[in-house]
DNA sequence: TTTATTTATATTGCGTACAACTTAATTATG
DNA sequence: CATAATTAAGTTGTACGCAATATAAATAAA
Protein backbone atom coordinates (compact mmCIF):
# COMPACT_ATOMS: atom_id res chain seq x y z
CA UNK A 1 0.00 0.00 0.00
CA UNK A 2 2.48 2.80 1.04
CA UNK A 3 5.25 3.53 -1.21
CA UNK A 4 8.19 3.24 0.71
CA UNK A 5 10.39 4.10 -2.13
CA UNK A 6 10.64 7.53 -1.50
CA UNK A 7 13.70 10.51 -0.71
CA UNK A 8 11.60 11.48 2.52
CA UNK A 9 11.60 7.93 4.23
CA UNK A 10 15.54 7.37 3.67
CA UNK A 11 17.09 7.02 6.12
CA UNK A 12 20.14 6.48 4.99
CA UNK A 13 19.49 9.32 2.57
CA UNK A 14 19.40 11.58 5.32
CA UNK A 15 22.60 9.98 7.00
CA UNK A 16 24.61 10.77 3.33
CA UNK A 17 23.22 14.38 3.14
CA UNK A 18 24.02 14.97 7.05
CA UNK A 19 27.88 13.56 5.82
CA UNK A 20 27.90 15.74 2.92
CA UNK A 21 26.81 18.78 4.69
CA UNK A 22 29.10 18.58 7.82
CA UNK A 23 31.85 17.87 5.21
CA UNK A 24 31.19 20.79 4.20
CA UNK A 25 31.10 22.48 7.11
CA UNK A 26 34.19 21.21 8.48
CA UNK A 27 35.66 22.96 4.87
CA UNK A 28 36.88 26.07 5.98
CA UNK A 29 38.15 25.19 9.63
CA UNK A 30 40.44 22.33 8.20
CA UNK A 31 41.74 24.66 4.95
CA UNK A 32 43.20 26.66 7.42
CA UNK A 33 45.61 23.34 8.62
CA UNK A 34 45.47 22.32 4.74
CA UNK A 35 43.88 19.31 5.26
CA UNK A 36 40.87 17.72 3.75
CA UNK A 37 38.28 15.51 5.95
CA UNK A 38 39.98 12.28 5.53
CA UNK A 39 43.17 13.59 6.07
CA UNK A 40 42.12 15.14 9.21
CA UNK A 41 40.94 11.54 10.52
CA UNK A 42 44.29 10.46 9.65
CA UNK A 43 46.19 13.14 11.76
CA UNK A 44 43.18 12.34 14.53
CA UNK A 45 44.65 8.73 14.95
CA UNK A 46 48.13 10.09 14.63
CA UNK A 47 47.70 12.36 17.81
CA UNK A 48 46.40 9.94 20.01
CA UNK A 49 49.94 7.74 19.32
CA UNK A 50 53.28 9.12 20.56
CA UNK A 51 55.26 6.56 17.88
CA UNK A 52 54.70 5.53 14.07
CA UNK A 53 51.68 3.54 13.20
CA UNK A 54 51.66 0.94 9.89
CA UNK A 55 49.63 1.71 7.04
CA UNK A 56 47.34 -1.41 8.08
CA UNK A 57 46.37 -0.12 11.55
CA UNK A 58 45.74 3.14 10.09
CA UNK A 59 43.47 0.96 7.39
CA UNK A 60 41.48 -0.81 10.02
CA UNK A 61 41.49 1.89 12.43
CA UNK A 62 39.77 4.23 9.62
CA UNK A 63 37.91 1.47 7.84
CA UNK A 64 39.74 2.70 4.68
CA UNK A 65 41.72 0.64 2.00
CA UNK A 66 44.85 0.93 1.27
CA UNK A 67 43.94 2.08 -2.14
CA UNK A 68 42.25 5.31 -0.99
CA UNK A 69 44.74 5.72 2.04
CA UNK A 70 47.85 4.67 -0.59
CA UNK A 71 47.74 7.95 -2.57
CA UNK A 72 46.21 9.74 0.74
CA UNK A 73 49.59 9.60 2.65
CA UNK A 74 51.68 10.37 -0.18
CA UNK A 75 49.71 13.14 -0.83
CA UNK A 76 50.52 14.25 3.38
CA UNK A 77 54.00 13.50 3.16
CA UNK A 78 54.49 15.79 0.21
CA UNK A 79 52.39 18.22 2.34
CA UNK A 80 55.01 17.92 5.13
CA UNK A 81 52.81 16.26 7.58
CA UNK A 82 53.76 12.96 7.77
CA UNK A 83 57.16 10.65 6.93
CA UNK A 84 56.48 7.05 5.42
CA UNK A 85 59.08 4.70 6.77
CA UNK A 86 59.76 1.00 5.23
CA UNK A 87 60.41 -1.22 8.66
CA UNK A 88 63.35 -2.70 8.70
CA UNK A 89 62.41 -6.00 10.48
CA UNK A 90 59.53 -6.85 8.20
CA UNK A 91 60.25 -5.25 4.43
CA UNK A 92 56.67 -5.12 3.86
CA UNK A 93 55.41 -3.30 6.47
CA UNK A 94 55.79 0.88 6.07
CA UNK A 95 55.14 3.13 9.24
CA UNK A 96 53.81 6.43 9.41
CA UNK A 97 54.99 9.08 12.05
CA UNK A 98 54.11 12.75 12.25
CA UNK A 99 56.66 15.49 11.59
CA UNK A 100 56.96 18.03 13.89
CA UNK A 101 54.73 20.18 11.58
CA UNK A 102 52.00 17.84 12.22
CA UNK A 103 52.60 17.27 15.60
CA UNK A 104 52.20 21.28 16.12
CA UNK A 105 48.90 21.41 14.04
CA UNK A 106 47.21 19.63 16.94
CA UNK A 107 47.05 23.09 18.83
CA UNK A 108 45.72 24.83 15.84
CA UNK A 109 42.65 21.85 15.59
CA UNK A 110 42.02 22.15 19.46
CA UNK A 111 38.89 23.93 18.59
CA UNK A 112 37.45 22.00 16.01
CA UNK A 113 35.60 19.97 18.21
CA UNK A 114 33.57 22.08 20.20
CA UNK A 115 33.03 24.40 16.79
CA UNK A 116 31.72 21.48 15.10
CA UNK A 117 28.99 20.32 18.02
CA UNK A 118 27.95 24.30 18.08
CA UNK A 119 27.28 24.02 14.40
CA UNK A 120 25.30 20.57 14.51
CA UNK A 121 22.80 22.70 16.85
CA UNK A 122 22.08 19.68 19.10
CA UNK A 123 22.19 19.09 22.82
CA UNK A 124 24.57 17.16 24.37
CA UNK A 125 21.94 14.37 25.32
CA UNK A 126 21.16 14.43 21.82
CA UNK A 127 24.58 13.77 20.99
CA UNK A 128 25.28 11.18 23.59
CA UNK A 129 21.70 9.67 22.22
CA UNK A 130 22.86 9.59 18.49
CA UNK A 131 26.16 8.76 19.15
CA UNK A 132 24.87 5.63 20.56
CA UNK A 133 22.17 4.73 18.18
CA UNK A 134 24.95 5.35 15.55
CA UNK A 135 27.25 3.09 17.02
CA UNK A 136 24.72 0.50 17.50
CA UNK A 137 23.98 0.29 13.85
CA UNK A 138 28.36 0.29 12.91
CA UNK A 139 28.02 -2.77 14.75
CA UNK A 140 25.46 -4.42 13.32
CA UNK A 141 26.19 -3.21 9.65
CA UNK A 142 29.00 -4.28 10.10
CA UNK A 143 28.71 -7.80 11.16
CA UNK A 144 26.45 -7.75 8.17
CA UNK A 145 29.81 -6.85 5.86
CA UNK A 146 30.37 -11.03 5.42
CA UNK B 1 41.78 18.34 30.13
CA UNK B 2 40.33 15.70 28.08
CA UNK B 3 41.37 15.69 25.06
CA UNK B 4 38.38 15.41 22.48
CA UNK B 5 40.78 15.25 19.49
CA UNK B 6 40.47 11.90 19.03
CA UNK B 7 38.69 9.54 16.46
CA UNK B 8 36.36 7.81 19.12
CA UNK B 9 34.91 11.03 20.62
CA UNK B 10 34.17 12.23 17.17
CA UNK B 11 30.24 11.98 15.89
CA UNK B 12 31.31 13.17 12.67
CA UNK B 13 33.39 10.33 12.39
CA UNK B 14 30.80 8.04 13.07
CA UNK B 15 28.23 9.56 10.39
CA UNK B 16 30.89 9.22 8.28
CA UNK B 17 32.01 5.46 8.82
CA UNK B 18 28.20 4.21 8.88
CA UNK B 19 27.11 6.06 5.65
CA UNK B 20 30.30 4.10 3.90
CA UNK B 21 28.91 1.02 6.03
CA UNK B 22 25.58 1.38 4.66
CA UNK B 23 26.77 2.12 1.25
CA UNK B 24 28.25 -0.95 1.08
CA UNK B 25 25.47 -3.28 1.78
CA UNK B 26 23.36 -1.12 -0.61
CA UNK B 27 25.99 -2.53 -3.31
CA UNK B 28 24.66 -6.01 -4.07
CA UNK B 29 21.13 -4.88 -4.15
CA UNK B 30 21.73 -2.23 -6.58
CA UNK B 31 24.34 -4.05 -8.35
CA UNK B 32 21.17 -6.22 -9.09
CA UNK B 33 19.43 -3.40 -11.03
CA UNK B 34 22.54 -1.60 -12.13
CA UNK B 35 22.57 0.99 -10.41
CA UNK B 36 25.09 2.55 -7.89
CA UNK B 37 23.73 4.77 -4.27
CA UNK B 38 23.45 8.06 -5.81
CA UNK B 39 21.92 6.84 -9.07
CA UNK B 40 19.82 4.78 -6.79
CA UNK B 41 18.79 8.16 -4.90
CA UNK B 42 18.21 9.71 -8.51
CA UNK B 43 15.59 6.75 -9.40
CA UNK B 44 13.47 7.19 -5.94
CA UNK B 45 13.76 11.03 -6.39
CA UNK B 46 12.39 9.87 -10.50
CA UNK B 47 10.04 7.55 -9.13
CA UNK B 48 7.82 9.99 -7.44
CA UNK B 49 6.85 12.18 -10.68
CA UNK B 50 4.93 11.09 -13.49
CA UNK B 51 6.47 13.65 -15.78
CA UNK B 52 9.86 14.92 -16.51
CA UNK B 53 12.08 16.79 -14.19
CA UNK B 54 14.65 19.87 -14.68
CA UNK B 55 18.45 18.59 -13.79
CA UNK B 56 18.22 22.12 -11.32
CA UNK B 57 15.53 20.48 -9.59
CA UNK B 58 17.62 17.35 -9.13
CA UNK B 59 20.20 19.15 -7.68
CA UNK B 60 17.97 20.36 -5.39
CA UNK B 61 16.02 17.68 -4.11
CA UNK B 62 19.41 15.69 -3.85
CA UNK B 63 21.72 18.50 -2.58
CA UNK B 64 23.95 17.81 -5.42
CA UNK B 65 25.71 20.13 -7.69
CA UNK B 66 26.12 19.90 -11.73
CA UNK B 67 29.46 18.56 -11.53
CA UNK B 68 27.97 15.56 -9.99
CA UNK B 69 24.68 15.08 -11.41
CA UNK B 70 25.69 16.18 -15.48
CA UNK B 71 27.87 13.18 -15.81
CA UNK B 72 26.06 10.91 -13.72
CA UNK B 73 22.80 11.49 -15.22
CA UNK B 74 24.98 11.26 -18.76
CA UNK B 75 25.80 7.72 -17.59
CA UNK B 76 22.16 6.90 -16.40
CA UNK B 77 21.22 7.90 -20.00
CA UNK B 78 23.78 5.57 -21.63
CA UNK B 79 22.53 2.99 -19.25
CA UNK B 80 18.79 3.38 -20.74
CA UNK B 81 17.66 4.25 -17.57
CA UNK B 82 16.42 7.93 -18.59
CA UNK B 83 16.43 10.64 -20.82
CA UNK B 84 18.04 14.20 -21.05
CA UNK B 85 15.39 16.32 -23.28
CA UNK B 86 16.38 19.97 -23.81
CA UNK B 87 13.26 22.27 -23.29
CA UNK B 88 11.68 23.85 -26.16
CA UNK B 89 10.55 26.67 -24.10
CA UNK B 90 14.03 27.77 -22.35
CA UNK B 91 16.61 26.08 -23.97
CA UNK B 92 18.70 26.45 -21.24
CA UNK B 93 16.83 23.81 -18.83
CA UNK B 94 17.32 19.84 -19.87
CA UNK B 95 14.83 17.39 -18.37
CA UNK B 96 15.10 13.92 -17.49
CA UNK B 97 12.43 11.61 -17.68
CA UNK B 98 12.38 7.90 -17.18
CA UNK B 99 13.08 5.52 -19.81
CA UNK B 100 10.32 2.42 -20.19
CA UNK B 101 13.34 0.27 -18.32
CA UNK B 102 13.88 2.76 -15.60
CA UNK B 103 10.10 2.96 -14.84
CA UNK B 104 10.19 -0.87 -14.31
CA UNK B 105 13.33 -1.11 -11.85
CA UNK B 106 10.67 0.04 -9.37
CA UNK B 107 9.22 -3.35 -9.20
CA UNK B 108 12.72 -4.86 -8.37
CA UNK B 109 13.91 -2.10 -6.14
CA UNK B 110 10.16 -2.62 -3.81
CA UNK B 111 11.81 -4.91 -0.92
CA UNK B 112 14.79 -2.70 -1.18
CA UNK B 113 13.69 -0.21 2.08
CA UNK B 114 12.82 -3.46 3.83
CA UNK B 115 15.88 -5.34 3.33
CA UNK B 116 18.11 -2.59 4.56
CA UNK B 117 15.93 -1.53 7.61
CA UNK B 118 16.91 -5.36 8.74
CA UNK B 119 20.28 -5.08 8.10
CA UNK B 120 20.94 -1.99 10.54
CA UNK B 121 19.84 -3.86 13.18
CA UNK B 122 17.57 -1.25 14.89
CA UNK B 123 13.85 -1.55 16.31
CA UNK B 124 11.68 0.98 14.55
CA UNK B 125 11.14 3.26 17.23
CA UNK B 126 15.18 3.75 17.13
CA UNK B 127 14.83 5.09 13.44
CA UNK B 128 12.00 7.27 14.21
CA UNK B 129 14.30 8.80 16.62
CA UNK B 130 17.26 8.79 14.61
CA UNK B 131 15.48 10.39 11.49
CA UNK B 132 14.40 12.88 14.20
CA UNK B 133 18.04 13.66 15.35
CA UNK B 134 19.16 13.88 12.01
CA UNK B 135 16.60 15.92 10.09
CA UNK B 136 17.55 18.55 13.32
CA UNK B 137 20.98 18.42 12.62
CA UNK B 138 20.44 18.68 8.78
CA UNK B 139 18.35 21.30 9.17
CA UNK B 140 20.38 22.86 11.92
CA UNK B 141 23.86 22.53 10.14
CA UNK B 142 22.62 23.64 6.17
CA UNK B 143 21.23 26.86 7.50
CA UNK B 144 25.23 27.79 8.54
CA UNK B 145 26.09 26.86 4.63
CA UNK B 146 25.75 30.78 4.33
C1' DT C 1 17.59 47.57 -28.59
C1' DT C 2 22.14 46.93 -27.50
C1' DT C 3 24.63 45.70 -23.40
C1' DA C 4 24.97 43.76 -18.85
C1' DT C 5 23.47 40.44 -15.56
C1' DT C 6 21.57 36.30 -14.27
C1' DT C 7 20.46 31.49 -14.85
C1' DA C 8 20.93 26.43 -16.31
C1' DT C 9 23.91 23.15 -17.59
C1' DA C 10 28.40 21.30 -18.81
C1' DT C 11 33.46 20.82 -18.24
C1' DT C 12 37.97 20.62 -15.81
C1' DG C 13 40.80 19.43 -12.10
C1' DC C 14 41.62 17.46 -7.69
C1' DG C 15 40.71 14.32 -3.94
C1' DT C 16 38.49 10.61 -2.15
C1' DA C 17 36.41 5.52 -2.14
C1' DC C 18 36.70 1.03 -3.55
C1' DA C 19 37.14 -3.31 -6.48
C1' DA C 20 40.52 -5.78 -8.77
C1' DC C 21 45.12 -6.55 -9.68
C1' DT C 22 50.28 -6.34 -9.00
C1' DT C 23 54.55 -6.69 -6.47
C1' DA C 24 57.51 -7.90 -2.99
C1' DA C 25 58.35 -9.96 1.38
C1' DT C 26 57.18 -13.33 4.99
C1' DT C 27 55.37 -17.53 6.62
C1' DA C 28 53.68 -22.16 6.03
C1' DT C 29 54.10 -26.68 3.81
C1' DG C 30 55.82 -30.63 1.78
C1' DC D 1 65.41 -26.35 1.59
C1' DA D 2 62.20 -25.30 -2.13
C1' DT D 3 57.68 -24.11 -3.20
C1' DA D 4 53.12 -22.61 -2.06
C1' DA D 5 50.18 -19.63 0.38
C1' DT D 6 49.63 -15.48 2.82
C1' DT D 7 50.29 -10.72 3.87
C1' DA D 8 51.28 -5.49 3.26
C1' DA D 9 51.45 -1.83 0.14
C1' DG D 10 50.90 0.05 -4.09
C1' DT D 11 48.59 0.64 -8.73
C1' DT D 12 44.78 0.89 -12.07
C1' DG D 13 40.24 1.94 -13.42
C1' DT D 14 35.64 3.68 -12.47
C1' DA D 15 32.45 6.68 -10.06
C1' DC D 16 31.39 10.13 -7.16
C1' DG D 17 31.65 15.16 -4.92
C1' DC D 18 32.72 19.71 -5.36
C1' DA D 19 35.16 24.20 -6.47
C1' DA D 20 36.05 26.88 -10.27
C1' DT D 21 35.35 27.90 -14.85
C1' DA D 22 33.01 27.94 -19.39
C1' DT D 23 29.09 28.34 -22.44
C1' DA D 24 24.83 29.52 -24.00
C1' DA D 25 20.24 31.24 -23.32
C1' DA D 26 17.03 34.30 -21.03
C1' DT D 27 16.11 38.46 -18.52
C1' DA D 28 17.13 43.12 -16.89
C1' DA D 29 19.06 47.63 -17.53
C1' DA D 30 20.60 51.44 -19.76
Amino acid sequence: MSDHLTLEKQLCFRLYSLNKTITKLYKPLLTKLGLTYPQYLVMLAMWQVKQSVPIKALCQQLDLDTGTLSPLLKRMEQANLLRRIRSGEDERLVSISLTEHGRQLKTQAKHIPETMFALTGLSIEEVVNLQKTLDKALINTKAQLN
